[in-house]
DNA sequence: ATCCTCCCCTAC
DNA sequence: TAAGGTAGGGGAGGAT
C-alpha cells in the first residue's frame, strides 16, 4: 500500500476547494429556506449569537439548526473563530474540551428551553462540562439574583480586578509594581533556573566537546548497537531538600514556595519525596490540594545554589567517563557509553550503571536511578521502570514486552495534547498506537511526528544525542504578579524586563536581530485567577520585529519592544504577563561563557583531577593601555545644504554596492563619484548601468585630503549603511563617515597586512589591550569578543573555533571591512554583502525619526545627569566629579555618565554627546591611567551606542 | 520543493 | 499569601 495516499481522494486541491465552498452555499441556502418557512411569531431570542454545534445532541442538529435560525439566531456550521459566540455540544472529546475553551459551550436544552419559555435564559445555567472556572458560582448567582436576558455575565474590567487584589497592601508589594520585581522574581522561579541550568549545562558540554575534541565518538558511531544511558535524580529537589534534614526523611515531603500554613495555599509543588506520593501528592500539585489528600506534607523551601552544586558534583562524575553527553536538566542527563562497554551480553551495562549510582549516591547523598537502552527513547523508557532508587536494562530480544507495559503519556513528546487526541482516535495504549499505520499517523499529525509516533510503537529512535548545538534564542519573561494601574508602572517594568535579557545577551555573549515581545492578555471574561497572583485566562499575542543589525544594547530593544506593545493596544490594566524573546543571533564564536567559569568553581577534589580537562586558565588582562584618543577635527562646514546632501563615492566602493542600494543613495543623495581615472560625475540610473558610470570633473572633492580621523578599519560595507542615518548625523559626523571609507580604499594594501582589525568600534578595539582597572565583567566580555590570536591566554584559545572551510570565519556581527570581503571567496561576499543590506522600511523607523521609547503615555523628559540637562551645567558636574575622584573614579559613576552619554546618543543629541565625551577626555588628560582607561571605555560604549541608533561607525 | 513566519507543544 | 520560564521541534500556510 501507498504511505502516501491523497486525502482528498480523486478531488484535486483547487476542486476540492470549489467543493467547500459550494457546500458553504448550499447550507447557507437551507438555512435561508428554514428562515422563511419560519414561525412569524417567532421572538429574535438569538439576535446577534452566532451559534455552532458540536457532535452528536438531542434534539438531533436539524432541529436545533430550525430553532435558532427560526429565532434570529446566527447558524454557524462550521467553527470560525472570529464569529462564533456560542458552541452547542451534549459531550466533548478530551481534545474538543481544550480546543473549546474560549468558547460559551452549552448544552442543547439551552435552545430548546429558551424558546419554551420565550426568552433567552442565562447560558451560564448550561454550561457544559468544567470548561470555566467559577461555574458554580455564576450558576448559583444566576439563579439566585435572576439574570437578565443577557447570555453572559457583565465582564469584570482589568482596572476593577487590579484594584481589589492590590488594595492588599502585600500583594501590591509583591507585584510587578514594585521596582525590584524582576530581579526578585527571577530569584525565586524555579522554572526560570531549571531553564537557566540547562542552557549552562548545554554550554559545559559543548565547551568541553569544543576543548578536547573526543575520540570517543568515532567508535561510538560505529558501535554496532548503541548503549544509551538515562540517569535521573529521583525527586531532585526533594532529595536534596531532605539530605540536610534527615529528621524529615520518613515523612511526606514537598518542596514549595508557600509555608503550607495558609489555609489552601495556591503554591506549586515542584517536587515531592515518595512517601508523599504514596499519598496521592504530584508534582505540580498546589500545596493547598495536597495537604487535603496528604494533612500531613511537609513543606521545605527551595535551595536553588544547593541544588546546582549537587548538578555540578553530578555531571563532573559523568565527564570521568565520558564526553558524549547530553545534558537534559540540572538531574538528568543521557549518556552514549557504547565505546566504554566492550561486552553487554555478561551485563557490564549493569554494573557500569550501577557503579554511576553508587558514585553519585556517596558524592551528593541523593539517589540517582538509570535506564539502559539501545537508543533515547529506550533508555529514559527503562528509567521509568527503574524509579525509584534503580536501574532498567532494556535488553534489545525484548523490546515488545517492554513497551506493551507503558501508557502512551509515557513516550517522551506525547504530551498533553498529543495524548488527547490519540484518545479521540480510541487510542490509549501503546499496543493501540502500534496498530494504526504511518500514512494515518501522518496524515493526521504531520510528517515528522506522525513518523516519531509509528517508530516509537515498535520502540524505535535513532536520534544521536544533541550535545554541539548552538544556542538560537534568548528570552526572558514573566507571567505571575503581573498588574499594572499606570503606564509609568508598565514602561519601568519592560525597561527592567529588557534590561535582564540584554544582561543574558551579553553574558553569553551574543546579539540578536529579531525581537518578539510577548503578551498575555486578560481573557475578556477572565475573573482574578485561582492562583494567587497568577495569569489566570489569558489570549497570548506575539509581534516580532526584524533588526538589520545584531544588537544587545538595552535602549535599543526596549525601543522596539515599546513599539511593538504599542501596536497590539491592549489595556494596561490587563496585561497579565510579558515576555521578550531574541532571535537570530549572530553566529559569534562563543567559547567560554560564564558558565563554564562558575562551573570550574564547583571543585569535587575527588573528581576534578579526574575530568580529563584541567581547570580552566582565568582570564588574563594584559598591559593598561588605553585606546588611543583621537582627536575629532571638524572640517570647515559646508555653507549651504543642497537640496539632496551631497555624497562622495569611491567609484570601485559604488561598484560592489548591489542595484537597489545604489538607487536608494541616488535617491537620498547628489552622488558624486570619485577616484576614478580622471573624470568625476554623477553616476547614471544604476539598474541601467552596472558598468562604471560616467562621471564629471570635480576637482576639490578628494576624499583623502578630509581631516584625518581614525585608523579605519571594521567599517560596514556600503550596502550596511543606511542613508538616511548618515543624514541624520551632524555634517561633519557624515564626512567623517565618507572620509573613512576613502582612507580605507587608499591605505588598503597597508591595512589589510599589518593589522587586520585595527580599533575602531568597541567589539573589535579593546582586545588585547584591556587594562586590568577595567570592571572584571567587561574584561571578560571584550576578551572573548576578540578575535586575535594573543600571545595571552584567552578563552577564545582554549576554545578554538572550528574552521573547516578554510576561509575566514565570518561573524554576522562583525562589521566587515571591504579588505576582508574582498578576501572572501565571490560567492560567499555576494551572501555577505546580501545579508548586509538595507531594508529601507525597517530602517526609516528605526534611524530617522527615533520616537522616544515610550508607553502610551509619552513625557518628553530630557536627559539629565544629576539633574543637569545642559551642557554647560552638565560640564560643571563633570568637573566637580574629576576633581573629587583626582586619581580613581568610581565605577559606578563612570557607568552612570556613560549611560547619560549613551541616551543622549540615542535623543539624537549627538554633538552634545561628543562634545560632553571630549571635555571629559581633556579634563581627565593628566589624571592618570585609571581616569584614561575609564574614558577609553566610555568611548568604546558610545562609539557602539552610535553604531546601534545610527548603523554608521564613527569614533567619538 | 523550500523557505519563512506564526503559532502550538513539550520537557525539565 | 507567592514567584505559571524557556529553548527548541514541528506543523500550517503563505511567499518564492
Amino acid at each position: 500500500m501507498d504511505d502516501h495516499d491523497d486525502p482528498y481522494g480523486a478531488i484535486k486541491f483547487g476542486e476540492f476547494r470549489k467543493y467547500i465552498q459550494n457546500k458553504q452555499s448550499k447550507l447557507k441556502e437551507q438555512e435561508d429556506e428554514v428562515r422563511q418557512q419560519g414561525d412569524p411569531d417567532a421572538l429574535p431570542l438569538f439576535q446577534g449569537l452566532s451559534i455552532h454545534i458540536n457532535g452528536y445532541t438531542e434534539p438531533p442538529i436539524n432541529e436545533l439548526r430550525r430553532l435558532i435560525v427560526q429565532h434570529a439566531g446566527d447558524y454557524q456550521h462550521y467553527l470560525k473563530k472570529s464569529k462564533v459566540t456560542h458552541i452547542i455540544a451534549t459531550n466533548l472529546t478530551y481534545s474538543k474540551v481544550n480546543e473549546f475553551r474560549a468558547y460559551k459551550v452549552v448544552k442543547p436544552a439551552w435552545i430548546t428551553d429558551s424558546v419554551r419559555e420565550k426568552k433567552l435564559l442565562p447560558w451560564t445555567d448550561y454550561r457544559l462540562g468544567k470548561l470555566n472556572h467559577g461555574q458554580t458560582e455564576l450558576a448559583f448567582t444566576s439563579i439566585k439574583g435572576k439574570q437578565p436576558e443577557q447570555p453572559a455575565p457583565s465582564a469584570p474590567s482589568g482596572e476593577a480586578l487590579n484594584k481589589t487584589l492590590l488594595a492588599n497592601e502585600w500583594s501590591r508589594q509583591h507585584s510587578s509594581m514594585h521596582p525590584d520585581f524582576v530581579k526578585r522574581y527571577f530569584e525565586t522561579s524555579r522554572l526560570h533556573y531549571l531553564s537557566t541550568w540547562k542552557a549552562e549545562l548545554k554550554d559545559i558540554v559543548r565547551q568541553a566537546r569544543l576543548k578536547s575534541p573526543n575520540t570517543t565518538a568515532d567508535s561510538c558511531l560505529s558501535s554496532p548497537t548503541r548503549v544509551i544511558m538515562h540517569i535521573d535524580f529521583d525527586c531532585f529537589f526533594a532529595s536534596v531538600g531532605l539530605r540536610d534534614r534527615p529528621e524529615l526523611a520518613q515523612k511526606p515531603v514537598a518542596v514549595a514556595h508557600g509555608k503550607g500554613r495558609q489555609d489552601n495555599s495556591s503554591s506549586d509543588i515542584a517536587s515531592c519525596n515518595y512517601i508523599a506520593r504514596s499519598f496521592g501528592v504530584r508534582n505540580g500539585m498546589r500545596v493547598g490540594s495536597a495537604q487535603k489528600v496528604c494533612p500531613d506534607l511537609q513543606i521545605i523551601p527551595y535551595e536553588f545554589e544547593k541544588y546546582r552544586t549537587v548538578t555540578e558534583v553530578f555531571y563532573n562524575i559523568l565527564f570521568k567517563y565520558t564526553q558524549e553527553i547530553q545534558a537534559v536538566s540540572v538531574d538528568e542527563a543521557l549518556i552514549d557509553v557504547s565505546a566504554l562497554i566492550a561486552h553487554p551480553e555478561v551485563g557490564e551495562e549493569e554494573a557500569f550503571a550501577q557503579k554511576l549510582r553508587q558514585e553519585i549516591k556517596e558524592a551528593t547523598g541523593c539517589n540517582a536511578s538509570v535506564g539502559i537502552g539501545s537508543n533515547i527513547l529506550l533508555a529514559r523508557l527503562a528509567t521509568k521502570k527503574a524509579k525509584p532508587d534503580n536501574i532498567y536494562c532494556c535488553k534489545s530480544d525484548a523490546i515488545d514486552e517492554f513497551l506493551a507495559g507503558f501508557h502512551l503519556r509515557d513516550i517522551p513528546r506525547v504530551g498533553y495534547a498529543l495524548c488527547g487526541k490519540l484518545q479521540d482516535m480510541n487510542v490509549s495504549t501503546v499496543g493501540d498506537l502500534a496498530k494504526l499505520s504511518l500514512s494515518v499517523l501522518q496524515s493526521r499529525f504531520g510528517n515528522k511526528t506522525g513518523k516519531m509516533l509509528y517508530e516509537s510503537a515498535r520502540g524505535k529512535d535513532d536520534r544521536p544525542l544533541a550535545m554541539d548545538q548552538p544556542r538560537q534564542s534568548v528570552s526572558a519573561e514573566v507571567s505571575w504578579g503581573v498588574r499594572f494601574e499606570t503606564d509609568q508602572q508598565l514602561k519601568a517594568f519592560m525597561d527592567s524586563l529588557v534590561e535582564e535579557v540584554c544582561q543574558r545577551l551579553k553574558a553569553i555573549p551574543t546579539k540578536g536581530r529579531s525581537i518578539t515581545l510577548k503578551v498575555m492578555v486578560r481573557a475578556k471574561h477572565a475573573e482574578e485567577a485561582l492562583k494567587h497572583m497568577g495569569h489566570g485566562e489569558v489570549d497570548v499575542h506575539n509581534k516580532t520585529t526584524l533588526l538589520d543589525a545584531p544588537t544587545d544594547q538595552q535602549s535599543v530593544i526596549c525601543h522596539h519592544a515599546s513599539r511593538l506593545l504599542q501596536s497590539m493596544g491592549c489595556l494596561t490594566t490587563d496585561i497579565r504577563g510579558l515576555g521578550i524573546q531574541i532571535q537570530k543571533l549572530d553566529q559569534e564564536d562563543r567559547s567560554g561563557s560564564q558558565s563554564k567559569l562558575s562551573f570550574e568553581k564547583a571543585k569535587t577534589a575527588s573528581t576534578s583531577t579526574s575530568l580529563g580537562h584541567e581547570p580552566e586558565q582565568r582570564l588574563c588582562t594584559v598591559d593598561p593601555s588605553p585606546s588611543t584618543s583621537q582627536r575629532v577635527t571638524t572640517p570647515p562646514s559646508s555653507s549651504i545644504h543642497p537640496a539632496k546632501p551631497k555624497m562622495s563615492v569611491q567609484f570601485d566602493v559604488y561598484e560592489e554596492l548591489p542595484l537597489d542600494i545604489r538607487q536608494e543613495l541616488m535617491d537620498n543623495y547628489d552622488l558624486v563619484i570619485i577616484d576614478h581615472p580622471d573624470i568625476i560625475s554623477t553616476p547614471p540610473t544604476p539598474v541601467a548601468s552596472p558598468s562604471p558610470p560616467p562621471v564629471s570633473p570635480r576637482p576639490d572633492s578628494s576624499v583623502s585630503q578630509m581631516p584625518s580621523t581614525q585608523p579605519l578599519a571594521d567599517l560596514p560595507t556600503w550596502s550596511q549603511l543606511d542613508p538616511s542615518a548618515l543624514l541624520a548625523l551632524p555634517l561633519s559626523m557624515q564626512q567623517q563617515v565618507l572620509a573613512a571609507y576613502g582612507q580605507i580604499r587608499a591605505g588598503k594594501k597597508s591595512t589589510s597586512s599589518s593589522t587586520r582589525r585595527p580599533p575602531l568600534t568597541p567589539s573589535s578595539s579593546s582586545s588585547s589591550t584591556t587594562t586590568s582597572r577595567h570592571p572584571p565583567n567587561r574584561v571578560k566580555k571584550e576578551s572573548r569578543r576578540s578575535k586575535h590570536p594573543s600571545k595571552n591566554a584567552t578563552l577564545t584559545q582554549l576554545y578554538p573555533t572550528p574552521n573547516r572551510s578554510g576561509h575566514p570565519t565570518l561573524d554576522v556581527n562583525d562589521e566587515i571591512s571591504l579588505e576582508v570581503l574582498e578576501q572572501l571567496p565571490p560567492d560567499l561576499r555576494k551572501e555577505v554583502i546580501e545579508s548586509y543590506r538595507l531594508k529601507p522600511n525597517q530602517d526609516k523607523q528605526t534611524t530617522t525619526t527615533i520616537p522616544s521609547a515610550q508607553l502610551p503615555a509619552p513625557e518628553k523628559k530630557p536627559t539629565a545627569l544629576m539633574g543637569k540637562t545642559s551642557v554647560p551645567d552638565v560640564r560643571l558636574v563633570l568637573q566637580t566629579w574629576v576633581q573629587e575622584y583626582p586619581t580613581d573614579p568610581d565605577t559606578k559613576d563612570v557607568a552612570t555618565v556613560t549611560k547619560y552619554l549613551k541616551q543622549l546618543v540615542v535623543d539624537k543629541d549627538l554633538e552634545d554627546a561628543q562634545l560632553l565625551f571630549m571635555h571629559l577626555r581633556h579634563i581627565t588628560l593628566d589624571c592618570g591611567d585609571a581616569w584614561a582607561s575609564a574614558v577609553a571605555l566610555i568611548q568604546s560604549d558610545l562609539s557602539q551606542q552610535v553604531l546601534e541608533t545610527f548603523h554608521v561607525p564613527i569614533q567619538l
